[in-house]
DNA sequence: TTTACTGCAAAGGGTTTGCAACATG
DNA sequence: CATGTTGCAAACCCTTTGCAGTAAA
């Protein structure tokens, strides 16, 4: 499907290398962990899949990835920050958010509802003298978990 | 352009007494300080404007008022919550977010975009069993003001 | 006169940072 | 061996909460 596959691993180190940073073991077992995920996961969830991994050093590795372009964070909520590869590494998607817990579902958006979005994205660029880096297109409610439970 | 003018501080008044609350000094400066600006802003921001405002008292007003449906919060990138009137008071729109410094701009979105958002966003509710209460369309990139100074 | 609201100060919780020890190129 | 990386603990900062006093219905 892509014109060449691509390796994670591969493209991190070389991003990280680029930076003059380096490819260590808790780098490597963060991006396996965001590899696994089809969603955003938060810092918690990622150091409990990391044991012996110290709080400090998930939060300063994954600033160092995401300053190589390696992942992406965003907050949602919960106001607590969840990452996830970077898109040239999974494709481009969008968000459904829960407004209630926070949580996060990975979506496809139709190609034409794309396309209108680019154009709108340059037309808008252009006006606010703005560098449009990305967009998002997020669908926010309430999840079936949360509309269920009581409040 | 309305079928009928809404009043900002007789919606406000009426949503809060509807849940049991008052329509207090303190709320209608809160409420004055965001109808008076073009974008979301932070509570600092609002604090600033509203002197002798306790901070404790901006936030729990702040919740109140998102509670009741008069203002609404968000998250940009800067981990710190910014206000707007919720959507119905000021009429739909969408942001447009510098990544640097966490700014905000609001923007329009054409109306041929904007419903096929809202078809795409039925889609969704259907397969996902979400329930979509809105959707945000943020562009993302970097201000005139942040791609001009240093770093 | 009951209930909501306020300010103050303290606590909370996710995130960042100083530092000494460690590991990697 | 020079530089990047780690874990620990403390610091940070935005936000929330306890409480006693005040104001509004």
């Amino acid at each position: 499907m892509h014109p060449k596959q691509i390796d994670v691993h591969d493209t991190a180190d070389e991003r990280l290398r680029r930076d003059g940073q380096r490819y260590t073991t808790n780098r490597r077992v963060l991006i396996d962990a965001l590899s696994a995920a089809d969603r955003p996961v938060t810092v918690l969830e990622l150091i409990e899949v990391a044991p012996g991994m110290a709080q400090s050093s998930a939060y300063r590795n994954l600033s160092v990835l995401e300053e190589a372009g390696v992942v992406r964070r965003l907050v949602t909520a919960d106001d607590t920050s969840r990452y996830e590869l970077a898109e040239d590494l999974t494709g481009h998607h969008h968000h459904l958010i829960c407004e209630k817990c926070g949580s996060v579902i990975d979506i496809d958006v139709p190609a034409d509802l794309e396309e209108g979005v680019m154009s709108f994205s340059s037309a808008v660029a252009e006006s606010h003298g703005f560098r449009i880096e990305h967009h998002r297109l997020d669908l926010i409610g309430v999840c079936p978990s949360c509309s269920t439970s009581a409040h």
